[in-house]
DNA sequence: ACGGTGATTTGACCCAGATCAAAACTGAAG
DNA sequence: CTTCAGTTTTGATCTGGGTCAAATCACCGT
């Protein structure tokens, strides 16, 4: 591994707080690898063997049953993916392929439990990621369960944009097939969708979206920091001005 | 709270590996409520107060967005809800109501994560069940995003047969405009849907659902222990038997 | 038993989104 | 530059489920 990269890990909130010691342990042990696009990492059902980390370019979590194929997640640097399978040492749910050329950092489960085991301030933030990641699919399911395929997607050209710093203009970062998928529809509909915002503030050119009228869009999306995110919520400050009941 | 009580929690797996004088100071703390059926316990948005265990009745978790709702849990005795929200002290994501008189014991936040940061076998714990309820909720994306209306219903029967230890008779657990809910569709569809499983091997009968023909079902279900469960699963075990590749 | 309230079912209709088919575009390999 | 394969768009059509409305049904409390 390179030691340059020591640092981007050492920075993730999962990794943030352990100690020096285990921590270089644990990275001792890890192996390194550049996959090209599309390889399979991880097959559904199978058995947890390493805990990964995307270092560069994106892998796409998806799940399949009979036939059909719907994609879950998209991993870009620098995270961490399949923790759960892990901590629980039970099945995948999902698989995990890469879209482009992809430098993964692989984690034995075997240390990453020992450690986990021994390092108290492992454990505990492996408790907040493992907070976030459910929180997240909650936030998924309920954009599901409640928005419509417009309305969606609306809410997801909002957020892109809220990561990008709140820019009206914004590029897809992934195949609008893909991204069809994980917004729960067809590449026609989310075709079709995307051209419809036209009415309701964003026009679509090729990768690029662009937010002409966010009022409008927000209208039809409703953003909501209940299923939006941000991901990283916390307790609001306490109010340090005068009391206002 | 009854004292009779306390052993039903401490055999949750949240709580069975902590210290009792951990466990004795954290029920001390605890406050006990019983509920008329439709109260609402929590309001999504709101800071986590209680970490909820559910002693007797039932709760329904659920979600709403600009003036629709829909159901993600319902919650049975003995178990807990909300805990991630309380481990990360960010606002509730669902909101919570009695479906029936309820009994409910509330541990102060507080109290639990003092004793969290100091008991690593209760840390360990919480790892453990927030990793199933993450898995528990990708397992219901999937459910709903690779399924259709009818293969999600008979999934559902399949599963509730499975918990009731394979009968072929069994008693729908909720009301069905919930049920429609919880699966993703209104209570016209389910009522639909079920009458229509009669060709696919399952009728019913006001709350009573009988699988006439359990393959025929299973062939419209295709039950996947990737999406179906059981929730607990483990490695397999080592064969003993002898090689068989 | 009687009314009343909400759950469930049924019927008629509709529409968001899927499917199917084909054209237009894009980009990588030679 | 051309070819080829995959993606995206467009058009036409279909349909799974939603919506609306009304009839039943089931379970209350009186």
């Amino acid at each position: 591994m390179r030691d340059s990269e020591l640092p981007a890990i050492r920075r993730l909130p999962l990794f943030r707080t352990m100690s020096e010691e285990n921590f270089m342990s644990l990275t001792r042990a890890a192996y390194v690898q550049t996959f090209p696009p599309q390889v399979l990492l991880i097959e559904e059902g199978a058995q947890p063997d390493f805990l990964h980390i995307v270092m560069e370019g994106a892998v796409e979590l998806f799940a399949g049953w009979h036939r059909r194929e719907t994609t879950m997640a998209i991993v870009r640097p620098v995270s961490t993916f399949i923790l759960a399978a892990c901590i629980k040492d039970a099945p995948y749910l999902m698989s995990a392929r890469t879209l482009e050329k992809t430098r993964i950092i692989l984690l034995p489960v075997g240390d990453l439990n020992s450690i986990f085991r021994r390092d108290p301030d492992f454990a505990m933030a492996t408790v907040e990621e493992l907070a976030s990641c459910y929180r997240r699919v909650v936030r998924q399911s309920k954009d599901l369960k409640l928005r419509s395929t417009r309305e969606r997607l609306a809410a997801y050209v909002l957020r892109k944009s809220a990561d990008a710093g709140g820019t009206a203009s914004l590029v897809l970062p992934v195949e609008k097939r893909l991204l069809a998928s994980f917004l729960g529809m067809t590449p026609e509909s989310l075709s079709r969708a995307m051209r419809s915002l036209k009415d309701d503030g964003a026009k679509i050119d090729g990768q690029r979206v662009i937010i002409t009228d966010r009022a409008a869009l927000e209208a039809l999306a409703r953003p909501s920091i209940l299923i939006d995110g941000p991901d990283f919520e916390r307790a609001e400050e306490p109010d340090t001005s005068s009391a206002t009941p």
